[in-house]
DNA sequence: AGTATCCTGGAA
DNA sequence: TTCCAGGATACT
């Protein structure tokens, strides 16, 4: 599931190769997470460039051209952002291919699960896939994403404001489990279940204690920890665990880091003992019931 | 604070 | 055939 990491991975991989491209034309296939509207956001972004690509928690930030303009998107679970040149014979004769990266994500584009088509200039082109469809694309004004970022998202890892103090403050008055917690976007922005889960075991703290009950030392870990994790998982380009890709349609490497998720039943690579499954904030939650108390 | 909801595919 | 995956929101 795509978390800040992944779309920190894409984000990065799309600036790379979109920065200064304009809008051709749209196509939206099948999809209704889009506002405005398919024909009118058409219309509007042909011509219009791409300037910066940011990011915030796991929503994707693509500053347009337009003044005032801004195009987010939103992968949710199973969304993914690919870019692709098609190929090009050029001037020599030579046939430019993609094949290679079109690969990892099962062939050629668009897909069955392709949901939009952005074409730019240049042979570019960026494909949209989801397959529930829980996504979103949503073209905002300088007003709106300031008022949806203030809204919804509080301060990432990496920043300054997340510091420990932060962190405490936040647990203190809280019963809620610290998972619910730290998965909270409006009190921390970027983690999802994989690296929440990650976290709480490198920090040794079950994920169903109240956060109000762990101690100081607890929290040092655990804001050290949150930090660090995600910083490695950006590093891996990501965790594929199901859907996951990168915007060249490659799988992210922290799958082969992971200590806890998805591995229940199976023994800990810290103590040998056996990695539980239980149900948190919703959520399937994996932790190993010796390391963590 | 916990639960239903949006969807679909894959596993049990 | 039912359950599960779990990001975010709307409920209760």
């Amino acid at each position: 599931m795509p978390e800040l990491p992944e779309v920190e991975t894409v984000r990065r991989d799309l600036e790379k190769y979109l920065i200064g491209a304009s809008f051709q034309s749209i196509k939206i296939i099948n999809f209704k997470n889009v506002a405005p509207r398919a024909t009118f956001l058409a219309k509007f972004l042909k011509g219009k460039k791409i300037v910066a690509l940011g990011r915030r928690g796991k929503l994707l930030i693509v500053d347009l051209s337009a003044p005032d303009k801004h195009l987010l998107f939103h992968l949710k679970m199973t969304g993914q952002l690919i870019y692709e040149q098609s190929n090009k014979t050029l001037a020599g004769g030579h046939s430019l291919s993609d094949d290679s990266l079109t690969k990892a994500v099962g062939g050629k584009l668009p897909n069955k699960y392709t949901r939009a088509i952005f074409d730019l200039d240049k042979n570019r082109h960026l494909y949209f896939n989801d397959i529930r469809k829980f996504g979103y694309i949503k073209l905002v004004s300088n007003d709106e994403l300031r008022d949806i970022l203030k809204n919804n998202y509080g301060p990432e890892p990496m920043d300054k404001e997340f510091s420990f103090d932060y962190l405490k403050e936040l647990c203190q008055k809280r019963s809620a489990p610290i998972k619910a917690v730290i998965l909270n976007q409006k009190l921390i922005a970027g983690l999802g279940n994989i690296y929440a889960d990650e976290a709480l075991f490198a920090a040794k703290i079950r994920p169903d204690r109240p956060a109000k009950s762990l101690k100081r030392s607890e929290l040092l870990d655990l804001h050290n920890l949150i930090i660090i994790i995600i910083k490695q998982a950006i590093k891996a380009r990501g965790t594929t665990f199901r859907n996951y890709v990168d915007a060249r349609g490659k799988k992210g490497n922290f799958v082969n880091y992971l200590q806890v998720y998805q591995r229940q039943g199976q023994t800990c690579l810290v103590c040998g003992g056996i990695i539980s499954k239980i149900k948190v904030a919703g959520r399937g939650t994996h932790y190993c019931p010796h390391c963590q108390k």
